[in-house]
RNA sequence: GGUCGCGUGGCCGAGUGGCUAGGCAGCGGUCUGCAAAACCGUCUACGGCGGUUCGAAUCCGCCCGUGACCUCCA
């Protein structure tokens, strides 16, 4: 059996076994947030599942370097290449600086990857950092002939490009069709061509972000940082390159386009696009107007919302579904995901408190080959979380003496909890609400549900009942055991 | 208009040319004073019409529906 990874390329539109250019190292660059606005739960979705891969190849024992840019300048809107970027734009609505914007939405996107227990990438370079490195690179691009210069402003030349290489090979484009579907130049365009896209855009005289360059004042285009970025940190190639698969058409297109254009290298081995989160089958985004908040979700407070779910509920409910999938957002799918977290985190918990038998009805080594063989299919998470409901009914079973775990049994399955629960999905126990109780709310619960034994042993049901569904009110929830009871807030 | 996808049981969501993922919900049972939890069983679907095949939901064709991209968006 062959049991190598295996990664769906973009690119080959297949999956190809990953072999990576310089093992054990690994490069992955993918494209982080644009910081003018709060993340919301779709773009989350992309950086978890990357999160996922990540820690996947981690836990394979790859050296792996993780660049997730942000996006801090350079980001126009529409397709008009001219006037101020987001940035500028927000920093005038909400009256700020644009480095204030910047610094608000980058510490917002912190937070929540911090909440949803993403890990940290190993760089996380800015465009405002890395302007002299993107100069470079539009220098070299116009000395290469593939670029150039109009008032100041660069742009890159597609149909130019499009002579010696495949300018839409990512997304199977060719030529002609990209162009019957573009829409008619506005007139006063100083571009040459349709597609042709900015690298580099002058500053008018009210711009606030700009930095000097050759061309003059100006600020750079979109798509140029992340290929100068990764360039300067991976390579001129290197391995993974991810992102959402809304950037396949454009942004990633441009940045493959530049990179050759620069260096003659195609610059990433394995292109990887997540699929996008779904409300009522329509992507939400924030031009739709749909996208639901990290916060909205954890609070409830959203009208499409009967009530609000935790992170780690959030986070098992994307990785239910396979990272290339669109998934569709919905109460009942939440609650859905919320019943099976549960069940999947208490049963490591009973884990921990079984003991062992001298003999085993089961066969955990399968189990474990079962769940590498579903990761290394394409990071395939939905079936290694099926595999890991066996596991969920191997424990339970077992603590109700229908299946025998000998001490090795246990120890693998410890092991298997530690290494796909909580290191590769990256799953952690939710901070239950009562949790920060004093150990004096606690022993007063034990000490009413202590006279509730007694009372169930005296057969004085209506007393022990009346203290369970009072308890219940209260958001106590109890639990009767052979010769005890066991409650939770 | 062009490009690329998708259509799976009440819901979410995998996968596959024959061996009927998984979660949630429902139903029946075991356990329990009753619950809850847990376990066992049950329900067993692949848009429509053709074709290829011993055999297709899985491959091919057509049709219908639906979505994404082609314009900023993870």
């Amino acid at each position: 059996m062959d049991t190598s990874l295996h990664i769906y390329n973009t690119l080959k539109r297949k999956k190809e076994v990953f072999e990576p250019i310089n093992p054990p190292f690994v490069g992955i660059y993918v494209c982080g947030p644009t910081v003018y606005s709060d993340v919301h739960l779709g773009n989350s979705r992309t950086f978890i599942s990357f999160d996922i891969i990540y820690r996947y190849l981690l836990h394979l024992g790859y050296k792996v370097r993780y660049v997730r840019n942000i996006t801090d300048a350079g980001h126009l809107e529409g397709d008009r290449d001219e006037g101020d970027d987001k940035f500028a734009k927000k920093a005038k609505l909400e009256q700020l600086e644009p480095m204030e914007i910047v610094q608000k939405y980058t510490l917002g996107f912190h937070d929540v990857m911090g909440i949803f227990n993403t890990l940290s990438p190993s760089i996380e370079p800015t465009a405002t950092g890395h302007i002299s490195e993107q100069i470079e690179m539009i220098k070299e691009i116009i000395s290469n002939g593939y670029a150039y210069e109009n008032n100041g402003t660069v742009y890159f030349d597609v149909e130019k490009y499009s002579k010696d290489y495949q300018y839409g090979q990512l997304t199977n484009r060719k030529l002609e069709d990209l162009l019957e579907g573009t829409r008619e130049l506005g007139g006063q365009d100083e571009k040459k061509g349709r597609l042709d896209f900015a690298l580099w855009i002058s500053a008018k005289p009210e711009t606030i972000m700009k930095w000097p360059s050759p061309w003059g004042w100006g600020f750079p285009g979109w798509h140029i940082e992340c290929s100068a970025m990764g360039k300067k940190y991976l390579g001129e190639t290197f391995d993974i390159h991810g992102g959402g698969m809304d950037l396949q058409a454009t942004h990633h297109t441009n940045e493959i386009a530049q990179s050759q254009a620069c260096s003659n290298t195609a610059p990433v081995k394995y292109w990887m696009h997540t699929n996008m989160l779904t409300v009522n089958g329509a992507r939400m985004s924030k031009s739709a107007g749909n996208g639901f908040l990290p916060h909205e979700l954890f609070t409830g407070n959203h009208p499409l919302l009967e009530r609000g779910y935790s992170p780690m509920v959030v986070r098992f409910f994307m990785a239910q579904s396979h990272y290339r999938s669109t998934l569709d957002f919905s109460n009942e799918a939440l609650q859905a995901a919320e019943k099976g977290f549960q069940k999947l985190i208490k049963a490591g918990e009973t884990l921990n408190k079984l003991g062992d038998s001298s003999e085993s009805t089961v066969n955990i080594k399968e189990l474990k080959n079962n769940c590498y063989k579903a990761m290394n299919d394409d990071f395939n998470t939905p079936i290694l979380i099926a595999h890991l409901f066996e596991a969920v009914r191997i424990i339970n079973s077992a603590n109700d003496g229908k299946e025998k775990l000998n001490e090795q049994d246990l120890k693998d399955l410890k092991d298997l909890y530690k290494t796909f629960v909580f290191d590769v999905l990256g799953l952690k126990e939710d901070q239950a609400q009562g949790s920060e109780e004093t150990g004096l709310t606690g022993d007063l619960i034990d000490l009413i549900l202590n006279l509730r034994l007694d009372a169930k042993k005296n057969k004085d049901f209506a007393t022990s009942d009346k203290i369970r569904d009072e308890l219940t009110k209260k958001g106590v929830t109890i639990k009767d055991t052979k010769d005890g009871f066991e409650w939770e807030i």
